[in-house]
DNA sequence: ACGCCCGCCTGTAAGC
DNA sequence: TGCTTACAGGCGGGCG
């Protein structure tokens, strides 16, 4: 029997705004660092590299340039032209801590420290989370799209990214290849905001509505960064130093299933697309014809 | 070529 | 109360 469980979308997978948010500590902390000692002890966490000293030797000696960012990719500039590609999925986390005899939390798999002191460490439960050293180029994110708050899009961009796209937008909004950063969370956030349902065949979108997907997404990430991020229930994104994000209380429908519409008071249902379950108002997210059958 | 769906994992909480 | 089990999620790869 299948369990009706009402508190579904509760998790936090970090996304383009809390990625942006440990970037810039990262950088802080990082930038002109050379790396003494790496310790590795989860094997899957470098499954990449050939060997865990592979992964170690390409960083051992190497100095910090600078910490970049596409979409959900932290990219870590080494000075010998080869990047450190850190991708946090869905349970990943970089915490920096100044004292390297400070107690490890479970599941931490890396250890980098600096020359000059301290330790960033990488840690994942769920381990889907990865680290690996590449070319100057990273090929491994050449079949990325664009950023859109590095290289934000006007509507006319999203319209011709949408135009003959059969896809259902919000499987678009988050289909990397096409933008990068957007997750379960922003694409319901902007959704809501555009009245649209998640649904909807992206090539459907007029264009006063791709308008206000080019403003709502730069207006949420900015929101969502000044605010440190979403850090849900499970307070599984937290920031370089631990701490939590409080953009979840600004979500007008992500993790507000059951509860009532900030704008007509309706209840905020849920839907599965692409497999992934979508928070949506049924009033202010009108659906095409088909009538809802239950509730 | 493109859409879709599985497998990878494990903490959590529903359900007994 | 305690044990079992379904489930969420991003992404890569395989399938249709």
């Amino acid at each position: 029997m299948k369990p009706g469980r009402g508190c579904t979308l509760r998790r936090t997978m970090p996304e383009l705004p809390e990625v942006e948010v440990v970037r810039r500590d990262l950088e802080a902390v990082l930038r002109d660092c050379t790396f003494s000692d790496v310790v590795v002890t989860g094997l899957r966490s470098v499954r990449r590299a050939e060997t865990p000293e592979t992964f170690v030797h390409a960083l051992v000696g190497r100095t910090v340039i600078a910490v970049r960012r596409h979409g959900k990719y932290l990219l870590v500039d080494l000075d010998d032209g080869h990047v450190l590609v850190v991708h946090l999925r869905m349970s990943g986390q970089l915490r920096w801590t100044p004292d390297r005899a400070a107690p490890l939390l479970a599941h931490t798999h890396v250890r980098m420290r600096p020359v000059s002191g301290g330790e960033l460490r990488f840690v994942d439960p769920r381990t889907f989370g990865e680290m690996y050293v590449t070319t100057a180029n990273v090929p491994e994110l050449a079949h990325l799209g664009r950023d859109p708050w590095s290289d934000p899009l006007a509507a006319e961009d999203w319209r011709a990214l949408l135009r003959n796209r059969r896809t259902r937008i919000k499987s678009l909004l988050m289909d990397q290849r096409v933008v990068v950063g957007i997750g379960n969370i922003y694409s319901d956030e902007v959704l809501f905001r555009m009245g649209v349902r998640g649904d909807r065949p992206a090539t459907m979108l007029k264009k006063a509505q791709c308008i206000v997907l080019a403003e709502a997404l730069l207006e949420v990430f900015r929101d969502a960064i000044n605010a440190g991020g979403s850090t849900l229930s499970d307070a599984q994104y937290v920031d370089l130093y631990g701490r939590l994000g409080t953009y979840a209380s600004h979500h007008l429908v992500y993790a507000r299933v059951g509860e009532p519409c900030v704008q007509c008071g309706a209840t905020v249902a849920r839907m599965n697309i692409g497999g992934r379950y979508s928070a949506y108002c049924p009033k202010c997210q009108p659906g095409t014809r088909r009538r809802r059958q239950h509730q």
